[in-house]
RNA sequence: GGCCCCGUCGUCCAGUGGCCUAGGACGCCGGCCUCUCAAGCCGGAAACGGGGGUUCAAAUCCCCUCGGGGCUGCCA
């Protein structure tokens, strides 16, 4: 049997990363068992669905590079993937089981069922639905109906009675039907709800393993029992724990970052959050840590995934991009390198600028966990002297000792040097700390906030190499002058 | 409140009765290297929530307890 497996994300929100990871695992087991990835989009609640957050979502799963056989944008064989499309046929399922008698009507106002609710919780009884409609003859709710009056559909919970399953994340499951309340269907408006439309689409597209969310863990007795009702063959299910942020609570907007999106402008390759994600909650052995998604498509299974939920850690994210950053190809990290370059210069690039970047680039790539990071590196690269030696960097140069002398006397070894580059100035300001009786650490600390205009820069000879003579000097005689 | 799920270093994982004086990674601390910063190298602190059992032997099995989380909507 060919595994199907779908994931469902709601266009309520852009794509958070607990939608990428539940994504993620999903599209690893697909892989893994050579099975179907399906993409569909459950858009049942209408207020608060957006195209915006539905484009969001597909442009973040592609980011991550979650490839989909069937789905929005793909198509395949089971229609449009997408739930405002299928209204009719949860209305069919709706109205068949209520002949079947597994469903019935509820003339329950929501006015009426939420002050229900309050009077059962206040007398300490069960809030959820009291099933008075449920003992409504049958003929007497479809002459009302015909009637005119209003009604939502309610599915009719077999009681007594329990749902087992075996979770493969949890084991075995069994839940008393005692605590599951007759859930709606079909709302009053016609439009189904969550647990009648995921379950139509399950069945009806055949899904084979259901990996979702441990939220969801209690409405999968719903959906088993309905999915019997239907006469649908009941999926395998796997719950999955949620993230959660540093405080042990559930990944909010208050942890900072939640958003895939943000990740992506933030700096981060997608390969490294791919690989980032599919740690939290699963490992595929051993010590390994890093290792590309092949190797997590060959090991994964839904059946390792830890039962505990794990929380989000930026930092180990960050060491972890870092890593993939260092190990990108020279040629491709420039070009990712590219946007954030010309943004820190301010304008496109020159070919004569952009060699000068490239230069310095293997320096750089070491340095920058994120992509981000690059901008503030390489700035100084491109700004006039100025910009560099301000009244704060002479301010700096002049706090360390010996700082007229180092710079003149560089002043002067540069100006003479017969080839600019990085041996060449080595050797040459080496020769001043030992003219000066300096080590390296103190003497040329002043030479790095004079041409840079900071005490953090990359290598200090690589850096006045790439910046050219010319400028060199000019920024050390501003300096000088400006002491 | 009720129902369900979960509980190994600060964090993510390894560990499925003896190989555990509990291992790795991130982070943290110290050192080395070093032109700053990174990277790299070396070293260190750091956990089986608690209590009872079962067993020759328990992080691993059972019970209780405590703690955390989820659900409890005509949201998903």
């Amino acid at each position: 049997m060919t595994t199907r497996l779908r994931v469902a994300p709601s266009p309520t929100g852009a794509m958070h990363v607990g939608t990428g990871r539940t994504a993620l695992f999903n599209w690893l087991f697909a892989r893994h068992t050579g099975g179907t990835f399906i993409v569909r989009i459950d858009d049942t609640d209408t207020a608060r669905s957006e195209k915006a957050f539905e484009d969001d979502i597909l442009a973040g799963l592609r980011w991550l590079g979650l490839d989909w056989d069937e789905g929005v944008g793909v198509g395949g064989p089971h229609g449009s993937y997408r739930q405002s499309d299928r209204y009719g046929r949860y209305e069919e399922v709706a109205e068949k089981l209520i002949a079947e008698e597994t469903a019935y009507p509820c003339f329950c106002t929501p006015g009426e069922l939420e002050t229900r609710r309050a009077e059962a919780e206040a007398a300490g009884r069960p809030p959820g639905y009291d099933g008075r409609c449920r003992a409504i003859d049958a003929v007497d709710a479809r002459h009302r109906r015909n009637a005119g009056e209003r009604a939502a559909v309610r599915f009719k919970m077999p009681r007594p009675g329990t749902t087992e399953f075996v979770d493969l994340v949890r084991g075995e499951i069994r839940v008393d039907h005692q605590h599951v309340d007759d859930f709606v269907l079909l709302r009053s408006d016609r439009r189904p709800t969550y647990h009648l439309a995921s379950t139509v689409d399950d069945v009806d597209y055949e899904i084979t393993h259901v990996a979702r969310g441990e939220d969801l863990l209690p409405s999968t007795p719903r959906h088993v029992q309905l999915t019997l009702a239907m006469g649908g063959k009941e999926a395998t299910y796997a719950h999955i724990p949620l993230i959660n942020g540093p405080d042990g609570k559930r990944l909010s907007k208050r942890h900072g970052a939640q958003g895939v999106t943000e990740y992506v402008d933030a700096g981060y390759l997608p390969e490294a959050l791919v690989n980032y994600l599919s740690l939290l909650g699963w490992s595929p052995s051993g010590d390994a840590s890093i290792f590309p998604v092949t190797e997590s498509i060959r090991l994964f299974e839904l059946t390792d995934v830890q039962k505990n939920p794990a929380v989000f850690d930026r930092a180990k994210l960050d060491w972890m991009n870092g890593e993939y950053v260092r190990a990108l190809p020279s040629d491709r990290f420039n070009d990712l390198a590219a946007p954030y370059v010309e943004q820190a210069a301010g304008h496109p690039l020159s070919p004569e600028e952009w060699s000068r970047f490239e230069q310095l680039s293997p320096l750089i790539q070491e340095r920058a966990k994120l992509l981000t990071d690059i901008g503030d590196q390489v700035r100084f690269l491109f700004v006039d002297h100025d910009t560099v030696v301000t009244p704060e960097t002479i301010g700096i140069i002049v706090s360390f000792p010996e700082a007229k002398p180092i710079i003149e006397n560089a002043i002067e070894r540069l100006t003479s040097l017969a080839e600019f580059d990085h041996e060449s100035i080595e050797t040459s300001l080496r020769g001043m700390l030992d003219e000066l009786g300096l080590n390296a650490r103190k003497g040329l600390q002043p030479l790095r906030v004079a041409i840079t205009g900071s005490t953090v820069s990359p290598p200090l000879f690589e850096s006045m190499a790439a910046l050219g003579r010319e400028t060199v000097l000019d920024r050390l005689d501003a300096a000088r002058s400006r002491m």
